[in-house]
DNA sequence: GTCTATAAAGGGATAGAC
DNA sequence: GTCTATCCCTTTATAGAC
């Protein structure tokens, strides 16, 4: 997946997949290096401060691409169109670790340093600000793209933990596409069709 | 905070406090036994299946009273002001651990047993439901009571978990009220005044 | 750069006295 | 019902050979 593959990026690879499966204090140095196939000492090597350096490591490794999920809706024309790509594409990453990455975010976020939340929680308000940005052709000024952005990163998000992370999913017939068109009916009823004013 | 005040009782609230603050896995027997004034051995005479166990006896404890909340705002007259009411319930009880309890449930759930995981799912179920319950004074039909249930409760985990547990509230001045209001603004829309048709 | 070996600490769990 | 004492295992981390 990375870029160059040596050994120490098979061990961020590694200590990601065990960090997510089980945790990061649940997980021990020896199960990383096992899973690399490699020995302790040899990841001491690659990492002085030894479990605590690689969270940093995976942390980099997990944020999220929220700009790829952008540029999959930049060009709608409409607001309903808009929410229609934005939850395709957040739909196509369900499969994808999408939501297990974000479980992981919530889960570990206590765990992480001061440097490692704020890394995240900028990534969120990146994504925020990003989404703001393209909806800004549908409603009437900037802090009503702003409200309307919250809007649908709160409801993906949560729809993604309920859902899938506390598998709701498993016991009722609603799905992802249902809060997608309910999502898509009352944004565009709060803001009822201004199409792009751009070609 | 318990009716019986027994050690027992004693023993799961500390349990739970401390698997909250650093998790299940990274908290060890003996830090609990000390944080309740008593030792490990006395701790495995209330629960043979020692930490396990405790784990199950802490979800019960955990399970969030939804109900509470739904009381809370029943008798609103108008859609607009039952989310009023309901973001109300919500927000007072972001200081009384509903969030953090929340983002636990997140954190753990893939440590729990079936059962375990079980009993949270149905938990949210339960709580849907009778929010749909609600809801069905002003929509059209159940399907559509169910539709904006899911919508409120995705929209307000969401919020929680973004704004508290990934902490974006430090870094942005929208807040609890104004999501609030854009979701009363956005199904008021969607279902525009039909006032309750009981005294 | 990777190994073997081991130190030092902490973990879960139990036996048996009181 | 609670204690002391202890067993045995796993963990993090390092020293030193190759």
């Amino acid at each position: 997946m990375g870029a160059r593959s040596n050994r120490r990026d098979e061990i961020v690879e590694a200590a990601a997949q065990l960090f997510m499966q089980k945790g990061y204090t649940a997980t021990s140095v020896r199960a990383i290096s096992d899973a690399v196939g490699c020995t302790e000492a040899a990841l001491y090597y690659h990492f002085k401060d030894g479990k605590r350096e690689l969270l940093g490591a995976v942390c980099e490794v997990f944020a999220p691409d929220y700009q790829e999920i952008l540029d999959e809706c930049r060009d709608a024309e409409t607001l309903g169109e808009f929410i229609m790509r934005f939850g395709a594409a957040g739909y196509k990453r369900l499969d994808t670790q999408q939501v297990e990455r974000q479980r992981w975010m919530i889960a570990e976020f206590p765990h992480l340093s001061e440097d490692e939340r704020l890394f995240f929680s900028n990534k969120l308000l990146g994504f925020h600000s990003g989404l703001a940005e393209c909806l800004l052709k549908f409603v009437p000024n900037a802090h009503e793209a702003e409200r309307a952005a919250w809007m649908i990163l709160c409801t993906a998000i949560g729809f993604g933990q309920i859902f899938r992370s506390l598998e709701v999913e498993k016991h009722t017939d609603f799905s992802a596409p249902e809060i997608i068109s309910m999502l898509k009916q009352a944004l565009t009823c709060v803001y009822p069709k201004k199409t792009s004013s751009k070609a």
